[in-house]
DNA sequence: TACCAAGTTGACCGCCCGGTCCGGTTAGTG
DNA sequence: CACTAACCGGACCGGGCGGTCAACTTGGTA
């Protein structure tokens, strides 16, 4: 998929132009942040965008898989990290600070259907698991949680923070700090509900 | 306001079939469902709909308000039992169990305008701080949680069980009770980033 | 029963969105 | 340079949205 044929110069400049510009207006105003206030962003005509991504949602998707990569990458050099415990809280402070949309649906239904996405999502959760089957080795982490929790928690405190009118930008730690304690071994009290699968 | 005039049999009934159709088909699709959809959900005109409801908005804002009430209800109820970690249990139980759509913006921009959100809203966050001043107290809750904590955290279970494509529709029990056991006093470590205050 | 205010309805409006398309521009090559 | 394929831009399109309105129906009353 990747260098199919070299990008020109120009084209490869505005398609991280592009890049760019939409994850801030997607941050700003959510997944229906419109395309035209994407490519006015990016100082780019309309037309532009679809020239670099077919659709929308590709354009989503490959914002997507960037960060996912990326937490990947993350996820795999941290654990050679002999504290699984500042691993775990080093991944999910990396994982929140990219500025997550409120609605980001990399699970249900548009993805599905688009295989990188799915790869690349599945890259991550291996690394993720890795690193909570470590943590739970070490009594960093309750026994009950897996690493498909964890994934699924990664946004959360984004998701929470997100709700404060003039919250300061950091708030997330806290939520996060709140997690991450739930997380732990201490006075952990059995779960309901079987942890799910993502298939 | 509530009662003005007396309102006619049929309109009564159809006000209460609206309410019914639009949490309905915001819990389904998010609060971009179509006023058409819920309109014809709920076996009614569009223009019925603009008639009990001037605005969009202000349809969800009578859901979010019968719901807070409700809320508020229970949490003053539930301050009159003993065992103050059950009835922080019960009360975040009840919250997710109405079936929150992914993003109630009942603090954000929209709702700032709306007296009467606000107005339900501060009820019952008037009745959360109770039961959390109560549970910190009696030792069932760590000391660095504030009432607008617990507020904030409310709906998270429904987000985080919300992208499990095909869930066990009690899945959020397990997220609730993850994030309950991050309330406790067991192996809480310091907060980050002061508690926020909705004003 | 006769009346009318209250309530209902769906066609209609303007707007904005994702996506298309084609005439004009430009980067790279020989 | 000159040439061309890749690229750009923005007017344009169909569709769906929230919201309006004027003609019609109906619940309550005297």
């Amino acid at each position: 998929m990747t260098a199919a044929r070299p990008l020109r110069a120009d084209a490869a400049r505005n398609r991280k132009l592009l890049l760019a510009a939409a994850a801030d207006e997607f941050a700003e105003h959510g997944l229906d942040a419109s395309v035209a206030d994407i490519a006015r962003r990016a100082g780019v005509g309309k037309g532009t965008v679809f020239r670099h991504f077919a659709t929308k949602d590709e354009l989503v998707a490959a914002i997507l898989i960037d960060r996912m990569e990326a937490l990947s990458d993350l996820g795999e050099r941290l654990y050679e990290s002999d504290d699984a415990d500042a691993a775990m809280r080093e991944f999910l402070t990396a994982a929140a600070m990219q500025r997550q949309e409120r609605d980001l649906s990399f699970l249900a239904g548009a993805s599905e259907s688009m295989a990188d996405v799915n790869r690349a999502r599945e890259r991550m959760t291996a690394a993720i698991d890795r690193l909570v089957a470590r943590a739970r080795e070490r009594g960093a982490m309750r026994e009950d949680v897996t690493g498909t929790d964890v994934f699924l928690l990664m946004c959360a405190p984004n998701y929470v923070a997100g709700y404060v009118p003039n919250a300061s930008p950091d708030l997330w730690r806290r939520y996060l700090a709140l997690i991450l304690d739930g997380l732990r071994p201490e006075g952990a009290r059995p779960l309901p509900e079987a942890a799910p699968d993502l298939g």
